[in-house]
DNA sequence: TTTATTAAAGCAATCGGTTGCATAACAATT
DNA sequence: AATTGTTATGCAACCGATTGCTTTAATAAA
């Protein structure tokens, strides 16, 4: 067991007092440049680690951002915590990480363990039926800014990063009228999120400006899980005049589905085109593959973790930001696409 | 921008010393029942939360388990994470998280910071390409305990949580075998990780105990990648006697080279049956299913954390149990039952 | 030579909780 | 009454880095 180096131990080896060293560590410009050298060799030399506790108790900050997320298990949502980590690397910020699992309950209990832990900044995307920030207001009180992104409630002086999810809707919806479409289908997540909430929406106007009527049966409200993938193509198959057209608000359960569908028989995408979202690995997988709408992963939490340590650093102010769009993109693949 | 509530504040308000205070709080026994009340309500009623800080630089400890994993995106290991999640919680540990995208480097990046994090203890699945454990040697000499999971590396003083590989290899190849296949090609990945060297095992073992012989084209070492599914496909439909039976240690793997086959016009499971690993939620959305193995995550997760949690507490010796065998389970669905 | 200026380094307090040891108050025992 | 024991609390040092202010030394200016 060996015991810590500190800067005492440096200072007493050279015979300077800690204060030099410590300014010296910190490139303080007050220190003889030559000074600087001999202590930061020294320091390397003795395997010399700062104290992060005795650090952040005298600064008064931590150097952590805490991110709270829905789930961990998508490709997407670990390409955002790639993007994060990078970032947060390079500016010497450490990463506490959490998942509400889709459980407002959690979300809070999380958002209390990351003020315990006395972070310096919060990035969070919501779980999918949390309703309000209100259990933020610790963080808001202090200060301690935050940045939301992809699942997001618009708030005053806090920052969403997202794409347009109404405009993506829109044209994964007018693909697939493009594609000779004309009752189209939409399966999405609970619309208290404005991901599913303005898919939504773009699904609607997209039926409205081409001339194409929506219908309340048209339009499903589920978990996105495979049950409901399958649940929504039993539905389908009883239904008097059937979907020729369905755009699914996330893969998985757009594949579960586009599966079940097919084992009754129906073809795709002849007799039904599918459009999904979020380029999930298993997009390109299955058969036929989906068509779906593909956006940045680490690019997001790139700028997520950029933006937040940005304002720390008293770069950017959050609060004059409101919305960051990111770009997205339509990849057409074989689920949709039909030889005309 | 409210200040933070400090035993000093609390220890006025109520005539005592912060030293009652503190010892109040973490329930001391030499500390008056009725006086531990007192000072827990009023600690509530003022919003007093501990400063960490302060608390682990006295005390030289932090109460943070560092995890390093191959990768966040496998719902595999997002049930590992909540198990362990679940159990530092309760015992009032947290989690610091960080992925090694299977790159021994960035497994070393991580480690370097996981030290400069101070944490208490680590567990670890280590990357695709990691071949010894030198890198937690700051840990070992400093006394830090670390278990491994999943993907490990054999080592004296390092509890070990894995299922058995082998077993789960000879038992997977062994269906394939009762299934009527003869000729069975095994595609793996990285024989430098236990995992796959002893799936390989265990498929060797069963081909020999049932008087199959093996042959080196059968055996495909590959990165288990969407491309190294499509590619074995492609490389299969060369061979002059091609395999009646495929055993993928991955199923995202397994799956994409299903979808291949299938269209070169292979039947599966008639033509081909086909067993993959993990029980990845894409298993059961393909069709034909995809049979698995299947371990539990959140149970691994548990454990870990748990025994980690135990042995900070003195209450385990890490270094007298070494290895930790978790059960796993043949799932047999569609992709490899026939008709017989 | 004296004074002002600047550069470099040190002193000592501080952050907030923890803990070994001392102390006070009171009860029990001899 | 004196001694021992018990219970509850306080004192003060400590963990290690940071930082406002002071001091020292060296150099420049008067």
């Amino acid at each position: 067991m060996e015991k810590d180096v500190t800067i005492y131990d440096i200072a007493k080896l050279l015979q300077l007092s800690p204060a030099t060293v410590s300014r010296a560590l910190n490139d303080h410009p007050a220190i003889n440049s030559n000074t600087k050298v001999i202590i930061a060799s020294k320091a390397k030399e003795m395997g010399y680690r700062s104290n992060m506790f005795a650090s952040n108790l005298r600064r008064q900050r931590t150097s952590t951002i805490g991110v709270i997320v829905p789930r961990l298990d998508s490709a997407f949502m670990s390409t955002v915590l790639a993007g994060m980590e990078k970032v947060a690397n390079e500016a010497n910020y450490n990463l506490i990480i959490s998942q509400s699992l889709e459980s407002f309950k959690k979300e809070v209990a999380n958002t209390k363990t990351m003020f315990d832990s006395r972070v310096d900044g919060l990035l969070v995307s919501l779980a999918s039926d949390t309703e309000n920030l209100d259990h933020f207001n610790t963080f808001f009180r202090k200060g301690i800014p935050m940045i939301l992104f992809d699942r997001v409630i618009e708030q005053k002086n806090c920052t969403n990063i997202v794409i347009d999810n109404v405009k993506a809707g829109y044209e994964a919806t007018a693909h697939l009228i493009d594609q000779g479409c004309r009752r189209i289908m939409h399966i999405t997540g609970s619309i208290k999120r404005n991901v599913y909430a303005d898919r939504l929406k773009g699904y609607r106007l997209a039926l409205m400006d081409h001339g194409l009527e929506g219908a309340d049966e048209l339009v499903k409200i589920t978990n996105l899980t495979r049950e409901d993938g399958v649940q929504a193509a039993a539905d389908i198959q009883q239904m008097n005049s059937p979907p020729d057209g369905l755009f699914v608000a996330s893969d998985f359960c757009a594949v579960s589905c586009m599966g079940a569908l097919m084992q009754a028989g129906v073809s795709i995408p002849d007799d039904m085109a599918v459009v999904g979202f979020n380029d999930d690995p298993v997009a390109q997988v299955i058969q036929p593959s989906l068509t779906t709408i593909h956006y940045p992963g680490q690019e997001m939490g790139e700028i997520a973790a950029q933006s937040l340590i940005n304002h720390l650093n008293g770069l950017l102010r959050i609060n004059t930001t409101n919305t960051i769009l990111l770009n997205y993109e339509l990849i057409v693949r074989k689920s949709s696409q039909r030889h005309l």
